[in-house]
DNA sequence: TATTGTTATACTCTATAACTATA
DNA sequence: TATAGTTATAGAGTATAACAATA
């Protein structure tokens, strides 16, 4: 351990980061996402996408500014799911430059797949808590992510 | 929408995952960490391979175990790190087929500038909950998943 | 002309398989 | 022989730049 390292820890968690530093935790839990998706043979972009098209329909650069990725990134994701069946891609009649994108039933079932091993996953890691009520709050506060998250593109949107 | 996602989603929520489905959370909370990581050039396994050797040096196959990742991914995620100064490489004395890994100065201050720029982002999205108590608890409770994964790999070591 | 999306190309991360060096 | 790690190669996700189709 470096000598920044030895200062920032206490003594009886010496492996730990440093406390407070809930960033590298955040990327802890993508890599934990990462591992439960490879069960139902999904990438971390292509989750995204499925999830938002469960909110419905979408064209590429609505899909681009959500994800936060250039178009051609989207091109890259959705070419896969495409050719697996889990999304159809359709002209736009008034627009004939845009391309829709629709979850297809099958793209909801492994989408559905998908959620229940990414929170098995997460439920199996938060229960590593002692204590059971921790477990609970553990999880229970990811729902207030997904509020802020709700709220942060609201208020994005709305500039 | 489908005929799932409306079945699942409150009538006032219409664009948002399904309640519960916290695992879609997680997913996007890993891209904001991969938005913040990108302003100090650092991508989320660099980032993850840095706090891991704040910890103290780490040779290659327990670099590999720890970030569930093959041994030749090691590699080349470690390449960019030590040509741009942040890592050292170097050989083991009593067995030289091993390779270790130390965090210099420079990687040092890297990671604690990510740390920062993740944080910093993450607390924004945070403080888009309309009850500030809300926003304290959230980044709070990472802290909750931090124990977490110490008493996940406790666990796992110690089968 | 401007906009939407794809294609061409390059870089990173990932894996498997083959290889080198060491044990 | 077995093990640790790298190299060779391939596929996915990312970007930029150039392009085609449409507005």
């Amino acid at each position: 351990m470096n000598a920044e390292a030895a200062a920032r820890n206490s003594p009886d968690t010496p492996e730990s980061g440093r406390p407070g530093s809930f960033g590298r935790t955040a990327a802890w839990l993508a890599k934990q996402v990462e591992i439960a998706l490879a069960t139902v043979d999904l990438s971390l972009p292509q989750y995204r996408v499925l999830g938002l098209l469960d909110a419905g329909p979408a064209v590429s650069s609505a899909l681009a500014d959500r994800l936060a990725v250039r178009p051609s990134s989207v091109t890259a994701i959705v070419d896969g799911l495409v050719a697996r069946g889990l999304v159809d891609r359709r002209a736009v009649v008034d627009d004939r430059r845009r391309v829709s994108h629709v979850l297809t039933s099958e793209g909801g079932q492994v989408l559905a797949a998908a959620d229940t091993a990414v929170e098995g996953r997460l439920a199996d890691i938060a229960r590593s808590l002692a204590d059971p009520s921790q477990a609970t709050r553990a999880i229970d506060d990811l729902g207030l992510w997904q509020q802020a998250f709700r709220d942060y593109h609201a208020a994005v949107a709305a500039r």
